[in-house]
RNA sequence: GCCCCCGUAGCUCAAUGGACAGAGCGCCUGACUUCGAAUCAGUAGGUUCCGAGUUCGAAUCUCGGCGGGGGCGCCA
């Protein structure tokens, strides 16, 4: 925002440098702290050693306060800069504080939810994620994966990428034969319950697993299934479509509830063939070694590449000639691109296949696909439960989804009845809903991608301090405040009064959105917007708390006011992009 | 053996290579007759795991340790 004043300046100040005869370094500009105005500082550090290394004989430390000062003495601001000031070797421009903020909150308000949308980049960008096992459950640890690439989706489409979203459905494997063994053998001509269907899809594959650990030579029945399976036995077709449908509906519950959706579904069966397609032709080529039937198909990264114990030995093909994962995920990253005009791919799983990752891209860039270097493994850590306990569905250690979001919305009930009992029951309903979502989603989303996440019930349901809830309480202040007025906001008008330190801090943060915007997405870390969210609404309260609107003189009162819907606004808007809602109460 | 990630306040975590390393929780003390106290103000809490190096400047980059976690041929 602000660009061209900016811009100005900046080019102003590259200008005085140059005509003194100094080395170009480029300027790096950053916001001014610990200030109660605001503006736009760079430091001269760079600039002042190269000039030592240039081999001037000057201090560095002292050359740059010199340089800061001369810079600050020749320099013609703008009308919209408040002063110019040198200090310790940096330069400060602090903005005017009313012109500013009169024009921060004006774009705030005319472009509404728009406010932060970054110009369009004319990119395709496909984002894969979720890619849930069908005949398992859903737990927290698919949540975080949903969680983060989804708000990875929304972050990327609203800083100007068009985004396809894609869900990769593991609707086929060994997986799915186990499950098939198990109910035809255990359980044939049952059917789900309407309530809790992934529990007891998820119940039936737990017990497959425990039937074969007891009894390792009932694995041979679910090979044989297996191959009946890869030639297309009509009546294990005919269970495996009505038995992932199944799924598949449940699957659909969780993501309408979640606010997920998906642009595209692909299913692993839709490129199993054309997957074995793409084996055979790596072993023609020569790539890779088909040592069947004693071995399986396999592709010796290191022996092509030359490096050693970097790609390993990727297994495309199993012995007996059924495919693995990366049988179908060869097909799957080249119809990607075939289908879509990608100008990137990024695949949201988790940090225990980056090996796998790498393997499968470099595997394309050796046939020949160029777009290779343009797959991206957004890697994420995982959740444990406390004591480092890895979640398995195998091994029965999950929390299930259902139960997740069943309890928290039940926490969340309670307190909305405590603190706002004349609400209506379905209101209090939805308001619950809200919170029990939103405290879910941020407390998966306010930590790095790279760090484990241990869950803890009272910590995913956290509604207290650097929370989803204090950020949407801030934003239902706001709003209260708006319906006393009837929503009438005050026409834009210069600011007539001297602004606060709240207000100005609370501007500065407003102006900000649209620049963390793009470092979320530039950077592909959700996190940032999880943070600023709560850093406004931190700076809001600290408005509210001091700052009386609706009482104050009316020149006050009108651009207060108008702060109010703005702070409302960017509240709103930073968590529409993380997925989490605002309510108009709660 | 090779590779990847993590290590910051008692706990959970932040911090585009920049000015004084910050929040939340917890502890203690205050503020509701006041636009909603799910709030706010204040107190206390640090050898950023250790050691070198690069740099004008390192929690951040490089190298070497230590501690924890993960990956490495027919699971996904």
């Amino acid at each position: 925002m602000f660009e061209k004043e900016q811009t100005l300046v900046k080019s102003q100040v590259a200008e005085i440098l140059n005509e003194a005869g100094l080395p170009d370094e480029p300027l790096k500009w950053t916001w001014i702290p610990f200030s109660a105005h605001w503006g736009i500082a760079t430091s001269l550090f760079a600039t002042a050693s190269k000039e030592a290394k240039a081999g001037k004989p000057v201090n560095v430390k002292t050359r740059a306060t010199e340089l800061a000062e001369m810079v600050t003495a020749k320099l013609q601001l703008p009308p919209e800069f408040e002063k110019a000031e040198a200090v310790n070797g940096y330069i400060n421009l602090y903005f005017d504080s009313q012109i500013f903020a009169k024009q921060v909150v004006d774009s705030v308000l005319q472009q509404g939810k728009d406010f932060g949308r970054g110009e369009a980049t004319g990119k395709n960008v496909m984002v894969e994620y979720s890619q849930p096992n069908t005949h398992k459950a859903f737990h927290v640890g698919h949540l975080r994966n949903m969680v983060l690439g989804s708000a990875v989706c929304e972050i990327l489409d609203f800083a100007g990428d068009h985004v396809i979203r894609t869900n990769y459905i593991g609707d086929i494997g060994l997986h799915v034969i186990k499950w098939l063994w198990n109910y035809m053998n255990f359980h044939a001509g049952e059917v789900p319950p309407t309530e809790g269907m992934t529990r007891w899809m998820g119940g039936l594959y737990a017990e497959a697993i425990k039937r074969l650990d007891e009894n390792p030579d009932l694995e041979e029945q679910v090979r044989s299934l297996f191959m009946r399976w890869d030639a297309r036995d009509p009546e294990i077709v005919a269970l495996w479509q009505q038995t992932r449908q199944w799924s598949m509906d449940a699957f659909k519950e969780v993501y309408d509830l979640l606010g997920i959706r998906f642009d595209h579904i692909y299913y692993e069966s839709e490129v199993e063939d054309s997957g074995k397609e793409i084996v055979d032709e790596l072993i023609s080529k020569g790539i890779a070694k088909d040592e069947r039937p004693e071995g399986a198909v396999i592709v010796d990264l290191d022996e092509i590449l030359g490096t050693q114990e970097k790609y390993r030995v990727l297994v495309v093909l199993r012995s007996d000639g059924t495919s693995l994962y990366s049988t179908k995920d060869l097909s799957l990253a080249i119809k990607k691109f075939e289908q879509y005009h990608l100008d990137r791919s990024i695949y949201v799983i988790d940090v225990r296949q980056s090996l796998y990752m790498s393997q499968i891209f470099k595997l394309m860039e050796l046939m020949g696909y160029a777009w290779a270097q343009n797959c991206y493994h957004l890697a994420y850590e995982i959740v444990n439960l406390p004591g480092n306990v890895t979640i398995a569905s195998r091994e029965g250690t999950v929390v299930l989804l259902e139960d997740l979001i069943t309890e928290a919305e039940k926490r969340a009930l309670v307190i909305v009845q405590e603190k706002n009992p004349d609400l209506a029951e379905a209101v209090k309903a939805e308001v619950a809903r809200n919170i029990a979502i939103g405290a879910i989603k941020y407390s998966l989303i306010s930590r790095d991608n790279t760090k484990i996440i241990t869950f803890d019930w009272n910590a995913a349901m956290d509604v207290n301090g650097q929370a989803a809830p204090y950020i949407q309480y801030a934003a239902v202040r706001a709003n209260s405040i708006l319906r006393k007025v009837q929503f009438s906001i005050p026409k834009s008008t210069q600011v007539g009064y001297t602004l606060n330190k709240d207000e100005v801090e609370l501007v500065d943060y407003l102006m900000r959105f649209p620049l963390e915007v793009q470092r979320a997405a530039h950077d592909l870390r959700p996190l940032l917007i999880a943070n600023y969210a709560f850093e406004l609404s931190k700076v809001f309260s600290n408005f509210y708390n001091n700052c009386p609107v609706l009482t104050a003189d009316e020149q006050t009162r009108d651009f207060r006011l108008r702060m109010v819907a703005a702070s409302k606004q960017v509240i709103t808007n930073s968590l529409s992009i993380l997925g989490i809602n605002v309510p108009d109460v709660m």
